[in-house]
Parts: structure tokens; C-alpha cells; sequence
RNA sequence: GGGCGGGUAGCUCAGCUGGAUAGAGUGUCGGCCUCCGAAGCCGAAGGUCGCGGGUUCGAAUCCCGCCUCGCCCA
């Protein structure tokens, strides 16, 4: 048991026996300016005792301290008890912490579940918006893995529809039979291209009907009826559409594939809207059936949910297509016929759709579905840009391949730069810049809670100091520097530790301890945010410790061993933490 | 019109299940490489926690109203 959970139940029994107080308490950690280690506030249990705040905490401070063989002695300041942890007990918790593997308690209750995130459309390349919602996802999937559960990462990949059809009408006229092999393009950006393409022309198309058409221009416009016509085809079946339609979406996958590999990340089952959508359909008939939705008189479906405070719903309309809340309801559906054991559903998409998903968890249960209650809507912030948010039609969009490719051009120069102070490869130059200009990228993001807005700031994005990836990296690459040095050494960290311990080095075992419980409250939170933070102060407390205190030059044997074993364990927690939020750390740079 | 989310240092963000003098980074200014990796460390300056009420021994944190920015539903 944690020297934190064998005080906090001392602390509760203490107040049971002493005042009669029956409640959960919460353990602080004790002000820098105050001597102790955690701190329990008093004022909240003054109604029991009936005594000042002083003799309360008093009593109980005496209480602990009999009771509980970590906790050496206490103070009072107001009503506030501070409580001193033995330095002894840290070191047997630290050397605990060396012998046994495991960094974090796993999860007792092992679940499925499964992550849903990036779920692109098959007509452009991925954009910065993307890579928030890829980033998070990824990492909330790792947290949870990391504790023990079993994650399956999915994706719904809209890939039909009538964007789809604008780029292949435009590659069917304007390709002249290109593709991404004789054009040596990335098959997103080929395909992405001609859905501009389409769009400008269609633009063109539009002005020149505008004198006689009027509003109907841009519906008019004859590649916006051959986009229809497409669609339709596909609906039907068309062989030549459909092998079309196949073929640029391949092109669209092997680009994307390429950007997840960069990006490290993979996924264990892809879903398709072409395969679910008419399961929705289905579904929301059997719906009308049981009395669940209701038909109007021109044909369409929809669900009242005004009752939960929510609006009427089209699901089906007049002409019987599927919406997309009808599509989600399909692929819903197909994900639990698929994995029956499934414990939970994480939808990994962006805050604009909080009502889309309000509605659609409704839907569910009104359909019956008892697993409603497991679906959870992961609702992150917009990325906004500093002169504004992305738009793609002002090309303000980021792409998700230049913006990675310039990231890691930035971090190739700022090494360069410095130098490498060790033998390196050309092959390993260029792995440990990837490793370094990716994960200022993914950091940059990830620490920011994430549902919130961010402004996403190109030149902090690759920025090398402060809280940053590569600040990070570093300070792990200068603790593997020190476990080499000492190897080469001879010294065994499994040895005698002493007994003492200076300021900076209890402070940061102090942090270090608290590793397992901060990882379990960020993935069943979801909040890859709150590891990226601790995972920072963690690194700061570090560097504070060695800039102030010799290691090899200490003034024994026994205090280099101790200050080698806090090293190396803080090396692990560094390099565990930071690999859950997909970012490798070096052990040189 | 209705609903959701945000407003904390010049800028970017922590802190938000109520607790001690509100913290980091960055930027500005000033120190620290004969010593284990300076992508680092130490220090200074910088705040009416959007505004106004309320609850409480105690409010950045909870409640109400307003201002403002963003998004969603018709």
C-alpha cells in the first residue's frame, strides 16, 4: 500500500474514533512554504469535535502519529495539519518502486472498449483539426491499454456520399487518366486535389448561369448535376461508378496510411459508411414500427425529443435517404453486434457536434439498445490559428503532411546546430529528428486540456524550451547519460540507500510516488493533459535535483547509489508516461 | 429564439469535487558552464482570476444576473 493510502485511512479511522466523523477526506500536499509532506484541512470536521481548529488538529495530528509508522511528527499552522512522512519510509518506497516492474497498479476490473477517433472523409488529406483529434484519441487508447484494459481503435470512415462524387467527377474530366503513381503524388492530396479542382470550376460554372438561373445557379450548374447523377449511379449499384468510386478511395487510404505510419499510429478495424448506412436505415424503420419515431405525412421520419429538452429529429427523409444521425445509428449498432463485450464506446470528435451526440445516445435508447449508457462522446476544442480559425475556404487550413514535415526540418536544424556530442549515423540522425519534431508537435497539443479551444501557434509548436517535448527528451537523454556513466561505474542502486534525504531529492521522490495515481485519474478521465503536466513538473523537479546536487562527485558511495537510483527511476516514469502519449523519448540527442 | 462551451500575468496555458500569500512556460531584466549533457538551473518584475450580486468561518472554484467570444439546433 502507498504511503498516501495508509494515511488516508488512518486519517479516516482517526476522525471516526476521535470525533465520530463518518466522510470521505482529502489529502493535500503540504505548501512548499509549510515543513511536511501532506496536508489535512481541518476546518471541515469542527462541527464534530466542537474544539478550535487548533486542538482538533492536534488531537489528530497525535492520533496519526501513534498509529501510522510512516508518519514521523506534525505541525499546526491555523486549522491546517501538516503531516512529516519518515525519510525512511520514502526509501523503502522507492526502492520498492526499482525492484518491481510495473510503474502503475492495473486496473482491477478489466474492460472492452473501444476508441473511436480521426474518422476523415476519403476527399482531402488530413488537416491539423485531424491531428488534435488523432493525438487524443491515440493517447486516451494507450492510457487505458496501459492499465490493463482490452482497447480496440476504430475508425468510421466516411467514404460516400456526395463529396466523394465531386472529386471523381472532376478526375473523370480533368484526369486525363493521371493517378498518383505517374504523378509521384500522395494518393490524399491527388484525390484532394481534384475536389478543389471540382470546386473551382463549379464556381466558374455557377457565375455564368447566375443571369439566368438566378439562385438556382449553383444547383444547376452541369458538374453539379453529374455529381448527382454519380451519386445516384452509386446508390444503384453502377458498375463503372463503383469501380471508380473504389479506386479513388484506395488512393485516398494508401495517402492516409502513409500519414498514420509517420504519425505511429495503427488501428485494429476500420468501419465504412458504405457498409452501415443502410443498418440505420433499418433500424430507424423497425423504430417507426414499435412506436419509437413517427412518420409525417410527406413520408419522413422523425423522433420527437423535445420531452428530454432536445429538438424533433429528422431521420429518413421524404424520399427515404438515410442522415447522418441515421448512418451513426447503423455503425453504433454494427460495433456491438461485432463485440458483443463491449464495455464502453469512445467517440473521439470535436465540440461542434455535442448536440449531434446528445441526440444520438438518446436515439439509441429509445430504440431499446440497454448499451446506450456506454457510449461517451470524447468532445474536444477547436484548434484556431493566430489570425483565426481554419477555413477551408479561405485556405487557411493546416495539412497534416506539411506540418510534419516542417517540424521535423525545424528540430533536423536546431540539432544540427547544437552538434551531437556522441557517434551517430546518418540513418539515426534522421530517426532521432522525426522523434523529436513529432513529439514537440503532439506534446504542444496533448498539454492543453482538451476540451478546450487551442490556439495552435506555429513557431511555439517547435519550440525547444520550457514545456516541451524536447525539453523532455532531453532531460531523459542527460538521466540515460547518468545510468551509463554509472554502470560503467559499478554502482548498484539495489544496494544500501542510507537513510537521508536532501530537499530536492525528497521532493521529486515525492512526485514520483504519486505517478500511479495521477495515470489512473488521466485515462478514466480521458485527460492525456493532466499526464502531460505531471510528466513536465516531474522533469523540472529533476533538473532542480541534478543542478543541485553531485551525483558521481556526491560526498559517499551511499548517496551517489541513491541519487543514481532516483535517476533511473525517474528515467522510466519519463519514458513510460511520454510513450502513452505516443511520444518516444531518446537516450541520446 | 433555444441550447452548449469558454473568458486567470503582455502572450500561451495550469489550478476549478470550496481552503494557507493564485502557479508554470514564454517574453523582458539580472546571475550560473575548470564540475555528471546549459534543449538546463537560480533570481527580479509582471494579477480588480470578464463585471455585479449571493451562499460560507473561507470563493478563481458553488448559485443567480449581466457583458463578451465561439459553436450547435431550427
Amino acid at each position: 500500500m502507498s504511503i498516501e493510502e495508509s494515511l488516508r485511512q488512518t486519517t479516516q479511522k482517526g476522525l471516526s474514533e476521535l470525533f465520530g466523523v463518518e466522510q470521505e477526506i482529502s489529502l493535500q500536499k503540504t505548501r512548499r512554504e509549510f515543513e511536511g509532506d501532506y496536508t489535512i484541512n481541518v476546518f471541515p470536521f469542527l462541527k464534530y469535535s466542537a474544539k478550535s481548529p487548533e486542538i482538533t488538529a492536534s488531537l489528530l495530528g497525535d492520533y496519526i502519529v501513534d498509529k501510522n509508522k510512516d508518519i514521523d511528527r506534525y505541525n499546526v499552522v491555523k486549522g491546517f495539519l501538516n503531516v512529516v512522512v519518515n525519510t525512511q519510509s520514502w526509501l523503502d518506497a522507492l526502492k520498492e518502486k526499482l525492484q518491481h516492474d510495473e510503474l502503475i497498479q492495473l486496473t482491477e476490473s478489466p474492460e472492452t472498449i473501444l476508441v473511436e477517433y480521426s474518422s476523415p472523409n476519403t476527399n482531402k488529406p488530413l488537416h491539423l483539426g485531424h491531428l488534435r483529434n488523432i493525438f487524443l484519441g491515440d493517447s486516451v487508447a494507450n492510457m487505458l491499454s496501459a492499465l490493463g484494459h482490452r482497447v480496440i481503435r476504430t475508425q468510421i470512415i466516411n467514404d460516400r456520399g456526395i463529396h466523394i462524387c465531386k472529386s471523381m467527377v472532376a478526375w473523370s474530366k480533368y484526369g486525363h487518366g493521371k493517378t498518383p503513381e505517374s504523378t509521384g503524388k500522395k494518393g490524399d492530396h491527388f484525390v484532394g486535389d481534384f475536389y478543389v479542382k471540382f470546386d473551382q470550376e463549379w464556381k466558374k460554372q455557377t457565375r455564368e448561369l447566375e443571369e439566368i438561373e438566378g439562385d438556382l445557379a449553383a444547383e444547376e450548374a452541369p458538374l453539379m448535376k453529374e455529381a448527382r447523377e454519380a451519386l445516384i449511379k452509386w446508390e444503384q449499384g453502377d458498375q463503372s461508378v463503383k469501380r471508380l468510386w473504389s479506386q479513388m478511395n484506395s488512393w485516398v487510404y494508401s495517402g492516409f496510411d502513409q500519414t498514420y505510419n509517420l504519425l505511429g499510429v495503427h488501428f485494429d478495424k476500420l468501419y465504412y459508411e458504405s457498409d452501415t448506412y443502410q443498418t440505420g436505415r433499418d433500424l430507424v424503420l423497425k423504430g417507426v414500427e414499435n412506436g419509437a419515431f413517427e412518420r409525417d405525412p410527406d413520408n419522413s421520419v422523425w423522433a420527437d425529443l423535445t420531452k428530454d429538452g432536445l429538438d424533433r429529429k429528422i431521420l429518413l427523409r421524404s424520399d427515404g435517404t438515410a442522415v447522418y444521425m441515421t448512418q451513426d445509428v447503423g455503425t453504433a449498432f454494427q460495433r456491438y453486434q461485432d463485440f458483443p463485450k463491449l464495455k464502453r464506446v469512445i467517440y473521439t470528435v470535436g465540440n461542434e457536434q455535442d448536440y449531434h451526440f446528445k441526440v444520438l445516445f438518446r436515439l439509441l435508447d429509445l430504440l431499446g439498445f440497454s448499451w446506450a449508457s456506454s457510449c461517451y462522446h470524447l468532445s474536444y476544442g477547436m484548434v484556431e490559428l493566430p489570425d483565426g480559425k481554419m477555413k477551408s475556404r479561405e485556405g487557411t487550413v493546416v495539412d497534416a503532411d506539411e506540418l510534419v514535415a516542417e517540424v521535423i526540418e525545424k528540430a533536423s536544424i536546431e540539432s544540427d546546430t547544437r552538434g551531437y556530442n556522441f557517434e551517430i549515423t546518418q540513418d539515426e540522425k534522421e530517426d532521432l529528428h522525426r522523434m523529436i519534431g513529432l513529439g514537440a508537435l503532439k506534446y504542444f497539443i496533448l498539454k492543453v486540456d482538451s476540451r478546450k479551444k487551442m490556439l495552435f501557434d506555429p513557431a511555439a509548436s517547435v519550440d525547444l524550451h520550457g514545456n516541451t517535448a524536447p525539453f523532455i527528451q532531453y532531460t531523459h537523454a542527460r538521466i540515460q547519460s547518468i545510468i551509463r556513466r554509472a554502470e560503467a561505474e559499478g554502482i548498484d542502486y539495489t544496494d544500501d540507500l542510507g537513510s537521508n534525504l536532501e530537499p530536492a531529492e525528497q521532493d521529486l521522490l515525492v512526485h514520483i510516488m504519486d505517478y500511479s495515481n495521477v495515470f489512473r485519474d488521466a485515462a478514466e478521465s480521458y485527460s492525456p493533459s493532466n499526464l502531460a503536466n505531471y510528466i513536465y513538473d516531474l522533469v523540472k523537479l529533476y533538473n532542480t535535483f541534478y543542478q543541485s546536487l553531485p551525483i558521481f562527485q556526491a560526498k559517499n558511495k551511499i548517496e551517489s547509489r541513491r541519487r543514481v537510483a532516483i535517476s533511473t527511476l525517474t528515467g522510466k516514469i519519463v519514458k513510460h508516461g511520454m510513450g502513452t502519449l505516443g511520444i518516444e523519448v531518446p537516450d541520446k540527442m
